[in-house]
DNA sequence: CCAGATATGTAGTGTTCACTACAAATGTGG
DNA sequence: CCACATTTGTAGTGAACACTACATATCTGG
């Protein structure tokens, strides 16, 4: 078979550039010049390589989703419920203000209200983050199981809990929280996980 | 002085519908179609009275805080920092998904990351929701003075936490979340602040 | 009843949007 | 070196956007 001319740009490359740019201006305010602007690639690129704008952003979404699902292994990772909720929130707290990447995070800045015909991608971005918090249940589950956490606690509750904390403390950072307050945020939150659990590490 | 022609519509009946566009849409998503359809009005009217789309966000939020800063004012007048808390994420959990309004929050929905030329428009929002942070920080001195919070509690940490997670569930709202969900995040949360208070209420 | 002032409805304005036709360029298989 | 497949850059496409010119309608003050 004939291979035809092959593409000139790495789509990954690519794709963390176009991360960025939704990431700071989410999915509407995006405009197509400005993506292909930071792809280094032009329209017809773009549209052969993602299909359109929206598939794109899923792309996008995808090795965000990729690159954060690695960490979030590391999270619950963590030996009790308790750390797995203080390594997941002050992660956050210094991921979100971390100057690499734009404030916030990109489940969040991608869109939570959008207008007439891009109505799923907000339901895209809670699909992401649903599967977050999924896995923090999950882990929640074992906790209890483990006898981590008490007989009365509710890790669905739980696992919910920390993933609206977590998306509270995107939306700070993207309005300009600094990484210390948003660390005293984590800390707060950590204490409803402390007042589910057994073992509660004698507190100072 | 010649009074002109008397408005034919009521701004305030107009500015509801506009509020609600601007909740479901957000304020990139919402068009001046969209705007001025719900409004009743033809687009000349909406421009003379409100300037222009942000000028009309301006006034919809401006709408939207007097109500809920009257709101507010019954949250902090609860006995301790613990009640306030419980008062106000419950309320949370019930005015977000109350069926009469667009779920979530306009504070949230409006915009947490806009295009080129709407740069400030997050920056509002952001404001506006600084106020209840403010609001509830107040409270929350108060209540460390009266011994109610624990000598060692930050106040303003307390109050920013609170904040996001009223924010984290105002997103998970707008994304489908039930009542009885926001609810269980709410209990959770509030065990945060249990856990500065002094006066424990005799847990069952 | 008239003059000045403001509101309204119709019908646009220019701009920007996501997206694409098309021809030239660049590769592979025979 | 040739036929074919795919990518690339140029230069647009129609549609939708926020916003407005203008003539008409409706008021008040005198």
């Amino acid at each position: 078979m004939r291979m035809g001319r092959p593409r000139e740009f790495d789509a990954e490359t690519a794709l963390d550039q176009a991360m960025e740019v939704f990431w700071r201006h989410g999915y509407e305010g995006a405009t197509i010049a400005q993506l292909t602007e930071a792809m280094g690639i032009n329209p017809p690129s773009l549209y052969a390589c993602f299909g359109n704008k929206e598939g794109l952003l899923k792309a996008a979404l995808d090795r965000y989703t990729k690159l954060r699902g690695a960490w979030m292994d590391e999270v619950v990772a963590a030996r009790t419920a308790r750390d797995v909720a203080e390594r997941m929130l002050m992660g956050i707290a210094d991921k979100q203000t971390d100057p690499a990447n734009p404030p916030g995070c990109l489940l969040v800045q991608g869109g939570i209200a959008c207008g007439t015909g891009s109505e799923n991608v907000p339901f895209e971005l809670a699909a992401r983050r649903a599967q977050n918090e999924d896995q923090l249940r999950d882990r929640f589950v074992r906790a209890k199981a483990e006898g981590d956490l008490k007989s009365t606690s509710d890790p669905a509750a739980l696992a919910r809990y920390v993933s609206a904390v977590a998306v509270g403390m995107g939306v700070m950072a993207s309005s300009g929280a600094d990484r210390e307050a948003l660390r005293q945020v984590a800390d707060v939150a950590v204490q409803a996980v402390e007042a589910q659990s057994t073992e509660v590490p004698a507190a100072s």
